[in-house]
DNA sequence: GGAAAATATATTGTTGACAATAATTACAAT
DNA sequence: ATTGTAATTATTGTCAACAATATATTTTCC
């Protein structure tokens, strides 16, 4: 292993905020299921478990509830969000439309080479489907990154932020837990040439 | 006046957290020019006017950040976002998007009273801007209103918080500030009225 | 025994002080 | 004069304690 690498990873997670440290940890925990849907989030427990004081904390929680994975009463406490039909179907349509317009806009902008690369990275998620059968978790991060890169070839930082930053996390989260079978990757890829196709 | 209402909201007001107080104080700041675009945003001179502590001061500016009114680097401090072309062309984009989602959203929802009060509103508008020859003002919160209508018909919790608590936000700054004028409101009008129509 | 009131506990909101970092200024060398 | 460096100041990050509020528990009364 390098550890210079190492050491520079380190020190640039060193380097981060405390709040951003434990926001991170927080986020994974939630989207995993570490942290069951509804459970009540408690600062000092939680504090204390980092090894942190409230503030930072405090701001983790803040910056959860902005990309909507707590739910924040006023002087009533936290909890991580609950997965309901209506707010999943709410997310997809939210996505449908956005990832919609990306594609549009990345039509225009998109150079040729990134056309290729786009090619190239269905090429080889095929290969992968084909040589692990369609392992769940390659899957999800592979298609997450495919429309990731449609939305920056769109070159608008808002959709990108918000398809990116808030609506993937959360349907990770629903992929990860409600143990939902995903699209098969076979009809998902597919889809896919058909997007690259049209750009 | 009404004493028994406006105790009420002052009572109503009196019970908000200070950072919910200090975040709408400030971001009507923003949005009307008071505070310049671009310019450093010092949370112990903003709490001291204020006349409370940075913790909450903080809050509020982190929730600016959240509606993109605020740009923070950490540890370098956060200032009040540059309106740019580009900035605002991804804006009015992302709108555009999902405010027609929203709109076939709404075409599947929306009972038959609401369809008639839309018409009412609108009829509404067209009286105010023939009597007061469309004030900017006035055309500017009706426009908003008209559009606010429709994400709420639309019952998409995701694209009403985003269209409403975000994008508006921004258009409205925009619109108060590069004094750019607003499209003219007999335009706007029909539009909203062939909106409408299509719903 | 059950509902309402009173008490106690737990949890969030707020504060002021201290630590760590970034921005500014003053100074030195060339 | 200008550039680079050291000292200074300003500003953000973090902490621990206190206040205000909400939640849970106990007590009282019928």
């Amino acid at each position: 292993m390098n550890t210079t690498i190492l050491a520079q990873s380190e020190k640039l997670l060193e380097s981060r905020t405390l709040a951003e440290q434990a926001y991170e940890s927080i986020k994974t925990d939630i989207i995993t299921g570490t942290l069951a849907q509804g459970s009540k989030i408690i600062e000092s427990a939680l504090a204390l478990k980092f090894g942190i004081s409230r503030g930072p904390l405090r701001e983790a929680i803040h910056r959860l509830e902005r990309i909507k994975l707590v739910v924040r009463v006023p002087r009533a406490g936290s909890r991580v969000v609950r997965l309901n039909q209506k707010l999943m179907e709410d997310i997809y349509t939210a996505r449908e439309s956005l990832e919609g317009m990306a594609a549009r806009l990345a039509a225009r902008h998109i150079p040729d080479k990134d056309i290729h690369s786009l090619h190239e990275l269905l090429d080889a998620h095929e290969e992968a489907i084909g040589r692990t059968d369609g392992k769940a978790y390659f899957q999800h991060e592979g298609d997450i990154d495919f429309h990731y890169r449609i939305a920056l070839a769109s070159q608008n930082q808002w959709i990108l932020e918000n398809l990116h930053g808030e609506l993937y996390q959360l349907i990770r989260m629903g992929r990860h837990q409600s143990g939902q079978t995903p699209e098969r990757p076979a009809t998902a890829l597919s889809q896919h040439r058909l997007i690259v196709a049209a750009i």
